[in-house]
DNA sequence: GTCTATACTTGGATAGAC
DNA sequence: GTCTATCCAAGTATAGAC
């Protein structure tokens, strides 16, 4: 209260601490230009501050690059959790799925996981961090799964960990290969194809009340 | 003739160039030590040759690092092409898949990929390069699809460009989060589960000569 | 064709002024 | 906490001897 005075946004963003900017110069910059040429500097330039914050206040430029990608994985899981909540069936599963890969696409954010995964390769002291990172990812894909095929027949026969599993790996590489091809996006049209097999996949997790003693 | 003198091994190393050489050095290096880390100089260091070869035989590492794909990609192609075209029902294929997979996790060759398109964020110009060297295995898939599902009745209905573009992905993505997550390597055990359950699937691809006309 | 030596560039990281 | 200035390492690429 002291420190509000008139003055909105600057206060804010003085508020907010320098930390916040350079996470976020950070993840723009590796949207723009690639992890590669993420440098302090490169940060430093996108944000407008000096390169030796960066250091001063993550220590490297590694750290920094694990903070943006926190960052970054906690706005889009928190969309994403509230997404799959709000349905029950597959092929809503499905649309919802592949409404999120559009959304994600078009913001960005599925070239900031794909230029940080092939950066994991780079440096591979990055490798675990991103890992760990990646499970969550892997049990809401599970969760999801779950929820989707309780009361099916089917649900007892599913191993749902390979299927999560697989279905992030879908994911993943159709986004690098779709970062990869630049204009030709398949991805998208593997997209429209799942939303209309999705519908004939619910005959597979019809709730079967019925048959059930 | 006027040069082959008794000296096999030597001689033929001669003979065989030392553009060869510096490629395999290059392959090696990506296997061993990742994209980020295979210089000039690494590359020089593990063929035991001189840092300026590089540029005087390929003109940049760039260049050299495709000729390294080219490279590997071909040998790997033709080894796939075989095996798929020894193989008729879609359980066969599936075995065929996860055998090559696991042979080329264990000869690096998934790494050397992996660790390419990886690369390719980080230097965009190689990006299209290595797009243009993906199409291939993308019809391969194709193809092979195509001919298993020959004479099923729900040939018609399969978009199979769509079905090899979301199986590539689903490779490659594969491979990514294993090379990622190391011991962990829940591709295997994704690769069971797609063994057992192809048998499942030779119901879907049934010769229906019976049902038909 | 292959080597040594070196010019040039970029980036991580720190010291020290403010 | 933020800036300027600077050190140092690593890498691309070229020149020129052999």
């Amino acid at each position: 209260m002291a420190k509000s005075g008139p003055n909105g946004a600057i206060a804010r963003s003085i508020r907010e601490g320098t930390r916040s900017r350079i996470v976020e110069a950070a993840v723009q910059t590796i949207k723009e230009r690639g992890f590669a040429a993420t440098s302090a500097r490169a940060i430093a330039a996108t944000g407008g501050f000096n390169q030796a914050l960066v250091f001063y206040h993550f220590g490297s430029v590694n750290d920094l690059l694990i903070a943006a990608l926190d960052h970054t994985s906690a706005v889009r899981m928190a969309r994403y959790q509230a997404a799959i909540d709000s349905v029950d069936t597959l092929p809503e599963l499905l649309a919802v799925a592949s409404e999120a890969y559009q959304e994600d696409l078009a913001g960005g954010h599925i070239k900031v996981l794909a230029e940080m995964i092939a950066g994991a390769s780079a440096m591979p002291e990055l490798g675990p961090e991103i890992a760990a990172r990646m499970q969550p990812w892997i049990t809401l894909t599970e969760e999801a799964v779950v929820r989707v095929m309780a009361g099916s027949s089917l649900a007892p026969l599913v191993p749902t960990r390979d299927l999560a599993f697989a279905i992030v790996s879908l994911y993943l590489g159709a986004a690098m290969l779709t970062h990869l091809m630049g204009d030709a996006t398949p991805a998208e049209s593997l997209f429209r194809t799942g939303a209309k097999v999705g519908p004939l996949l619910e005959l597979v997790t019809l709730r079967n009340g019925a048959s059930a003693g």
